[in-house]
DNA sequence: GATTTAAGTCAACAGTCCTGACATATTTTG
DNA sequence: CAAAATATGTCAGGACTGTTGACTTAAATC
């Protein structure tokens, strides 16, 4: 290998200066897909919930009400990175109208087990379902064998916490 | 072909039964994704942002600024969704701070056309490589053979109205 | 010259997030 | 058992981002 053979930066430099130069201007489209995707899909829950004055923070904290088990506060707060104060709020709402329901804990008292009232599930499905359709309608216009593609891109651009936990909750399906 | 011949259903219904079901679960993990990708994707600017004592709605202006032509304050709105007043008050910002600056529209002297000063492309380069960096990074991880499918499924979930706009934008570039 | 368009601004309001402090009940620990 | 830690709830107050509606100015267009 002399010092100007063609493929010597190839082989100090993490990428292939051709592998990286496309991978630049991949990620390069991939940071509007990611503005433009996710605000299209938030769009179809957000119509939804305008019907019923709750905000995307209302979804959040009923989507994982609705979707994990034993939900305490603290699991909340630890799934949806925000504040107590933040998510109080919020909470005292979907309560108050009646959407999520609270318990005493049967092993720890202190705690506060959340689930979702029938009222509080038929909008939670309703908003499931109307992001489910869009997805669904995508991957059929993408082609359902790239759908592994999509998956596996995504889940490597989740940070380790995210993944583990995402993974968790898969496991726990 | 007979009434009861299994795949009547399939060729009636949207999908067959059995592929109806995989792509419900698909999107059901799908929402997952979505979610904690982009919370972990925005994550990797939001930091930089904090430096700079900048939020969310400074990157997005300071992107589609920088990362188009002749931009004006009208397509600036139309890109992003947003009010009039929403926007003015980050521009404003971007404009104080001597990120963005302004020129009378050359054709049209009622248009404000705005570019980027020679600091506000250093932070949008900054803002844009953190977030390069996590998806070449993301690439690598997935495979880049899954690329194409990743996305093509990202075009498919943004409405016509986003991808028209997404593919004007590339054709620019 | 009248109308339309692009932009800037004002006032006012709502939702969501934050920090920090403090209270209560309950569990765990020394 | 008393002390420390934990889970939750709440108060005060501030910041950012989004909304609506109305009005002004300047320039282009009809």
């Amino acid at each position: 290998m002399t010092d100007n053979a063609p493929d010597a930066d190839a082989l100090s430099a993490p990428d292939s200066p051709q592998l990286g130069g496309s991978l630049d201007s991949a990620a390069n489209e991939a940071i509007e897909l990611m503005f433009f995707a996710y605000r299209d899909f938030t769009d179809v829950a957000d119509r939804i919930l305008e019907q019923h004055d709750l905000g995307r923070a209302h979804h959040r904290a009923l989507y994982f009400v609705g979707t994990g088990q034993d939900v305490t506060v603290g699991h909340l707060l630890d799934t949806l990175n925000i504040t107590k104060q933040s998510l109080a709020r919020v909470l005292r709402r979907l309560i108050d109208l009646g959407l999520v329901v609270q318990e005493v804990g049967a092993v720890d008292r202190r705690q506060r087990l959340l689930r979702l009232s029938r009222e509080g599930d038929v909008l939670l499905q309703e908003l499931i379902e109307a992001q489910r359709q869009l997805l669904r309608e995508a991957f059929t216009e993408a082609g359902t064998e790239r759908l592994e593609g999509f998956r596996r891109v995504m889940l490597a651009i989740m940070n380790e916490e995210d993944s583990a936990r995402f993974n968790r909750r898969k496991r726990a399906r």
